[in-house]
DNA sequence: AGATGTGAAGCGGTTCACAGCT
DNA sequence: AGCTGTGAACCGCTTCACATCT
């Protein structure tokens, strides 16, 4: 009877398997692939069958008893959960060797994000045009932030500059960043981080690697929650 | 009177914050404080002070009671755990706007990291030298592994090319991968790998935006552990 | 029969609270 | 008194097992 609209909160770890899902659910779409068990999601996204159920429940009752999933109707789904469907307008702050290469990159692009802005304070970058976008400088920040209803940051500058710049960022309204600085930066209650970071990771295989005898062995583990 | 190597298993999320301390206390090493108490480090770790208390003690009782942990000490100690002593010879595969920005970046050095070997399955890009290395048919891929020592490699081809990469890797010997493309990789057990992709965290936080005015806040999260 | 959706058990990690050392 | 080290409670996520539906 009851037609509440029942909206359940979705675990973190659940959100963070959802963009595995939706890959693997656009390839299969791309080779006309009509349906999809858990088992057979589970298979390629290199998790248990149950957790592909239990995740996919928290969006809604979208799979066929006795059948599996609609790959194109379930692919839907969580794009919209995901909010692929919107534009999501992305500033770079740092453009030195990674944020360039993830400008240029088309990592962005592929998944419906659009490299709105660059950010440097180094005088000589500013002007430059990297993609297709004009570097502008620090002070440049806050003006974007609102005339380009920029809502998430990325940030790619030394270690020393990142607090100061998510400071600014945050100053300026935006509330998710992904941080590619080994900095772990302070933000208000409400604002996103997370956390991408090349040395940290590597000195997790370092240790792993070092106490490789030790034990039978080590699985596969997933990324890192920022 | 037992005096036993009681080696404890140090679990995966305290592996995962080893890096986050060793660089704090190097920072405060640089800044010549000689002692840090579990707060302290709590504080600009942006964890609970129980966890980090909880977390050296797997290494050892490194601590004073009433004094809090000598810095330089705890540094060597943390240091020694995740093998920054000895040195990791690293292959890149696939040199484009990332891995050339990777291997350019100090990310590297920084950490004891070392690039040994730069691969490529592209004839424009091999022969090539970038960050001082000579980049490598993927063909000489085994030779490298054997000839070099490497034990980590960080694939950074697209997509389509990272599964392929990944079992040459295995194949020759290598244990521990760090994997930026999106891709999900398959690999045999004893085999570790992490990964960091742009696009899924981008995702992450676009689900975070979409459902920002629904409950009161999304607090920061620690980075996903691969 | 076959596969989903889900309560319940299991597990790992975090936090609490305090005993124990300095 | 101060701060570490740690058992115990707590919490969230994963896995199991099976009721439920096609």
């Amino acid at each position: 009877m009851s037609d509440m609209v029942d909206r359940r909160r979705i675990p973190e770890a659940t959100v963070a398997r959802l963009p595995v899902y939706q890959r693997l659910l656009a390839e299969m779409a791309a080779a006309r692939q009509v349906t999809v068990s858990s088992e057979g999601l589970a298979e390629v996204a290199g998790v248990n069958a149950a957790m592909v159920r239990k995740d996919l429940s928290y969006l809604g009752s979208y799979g066929t008893r006795g059948a599996g999933y609609d790959v194109e109707f379930l692919l839907h789904q969580i794009e919209r959960e995901l909010g692929v469907d919107r534009d999501w307008p992305v500033v770079i702050v740092g453009l030195g060797n990674l944020g360039t290469a993830l400008a240029n990159s088309g990592g962005f692009a592929s998944r419906g994000f659009r490299v709105a802005a660059l950010v440097d304070n180094d005088p000589h970058r500013v002007g430059q045009v990297v993609a297709g976008v004009t570097v502008r400088d620090m002070g440049a920040l806050t003006e974007l932030v609102s005339s380009r209803c920029l809502a998430i940051a990325v940030i790619t500058t030394p270690a020393a500059a990142a607090q100061d710049v998510a400071d600014r960022l945050v100053a300026a309204g935006i509330a998710s960043i992904l941080n590619f600085s080994p900095a772990v930066l302070n933000v208000p209650d409400g604002v996103v981080v997370r956390q991408v970071d090349l040395s940290t990771e590597l000195l997790v295989l370092s240790f792993h690697e070092g106490h490789r005898q030790l034990g039978p062995a080590v699985a596969e583990l997933p990324a890192p929650v920022a």
